[in-house]
DNA sequence: TTGGAATATCGAGAATTTCCGATATATCTT
DNA sequence: AAGATATATCGGAAATTCTCGATATTCCAA
């Protein structure tokens, strides 16, 4: 629980987009049913293709997402899949109530 | 309440240091009480010494705090006295819980 | 086993942030 | 009015972040 880690990992629209596009992978990312569920979240290139930006730097946001703790990854097959880590937001949450 | 903002204002090792000393006025700025109680916060000189930076890098810090909105100023003679604004903790926990 | 698809990593230019010293402004004191 | 004190603002060097294109890696399919 790193805070400045967390809180720069949050101080970019496009991140802030992704974790919120991430709240519901279904309604923001309807293409992915064709190859996948949702089960382990939403796949690079879905994340890609909504954010506008480049292959790479869409991967570079999820890693450093990933890295402060907000999100994690479950690799099948070519795709990776990224999903919340709703664990992480409850605890920034309170860290901000009590400690911040 | 611009929350790229808000996370830039915390991405920052001395900022989070200066807010949570605002917690507890009495007990991180004992020396103020020389010149002044703590209705109204902790004066920028005050701050600069605990923090260890320059005069200018601290008035900036709690400039881009107050323009965050984490903090609120009050100036009184030649001295200006920041304190925190826990409303916007308190909003800042619940945009975490609901809508990040 | 070769080619293609998905993702990750690298190197770099532009933009932003960090933090400083110097200077300006505001207020108080005399 | 002049000097002293507290704070704010300005200009800039160094570090970091943003974002890209190019390339590397990993895995699947034929």
């Amino acid at each position: 629980m790193d805070q400045v880690e967390i809180f720069k990992a949050l101080s970019n629209k496009t991140r802030l987009q992704i974790l919120n596009w991430l709240k519901e992978p279904e309604l923001n990312f309807p293409d992915q049913k064709q190859h996948a569920g949702f089960e382990h979240g939403v796949c690079v290139g879905q994340i890609q293709l909504k954010a506008g930006l480049t292959q790479s730097t869409v991967s570079e946001y999820l890693s450093l997402l990933q890295r402060a703790g907000l999100i994690k990854s479950t690799r099948i097959g070519q795709w990776t899949y990224y999903q919340r880590n709703e664990e992480a937001f409850e605890l920034l949450s309170q860290v901000i109530q009590k400690e911040i």
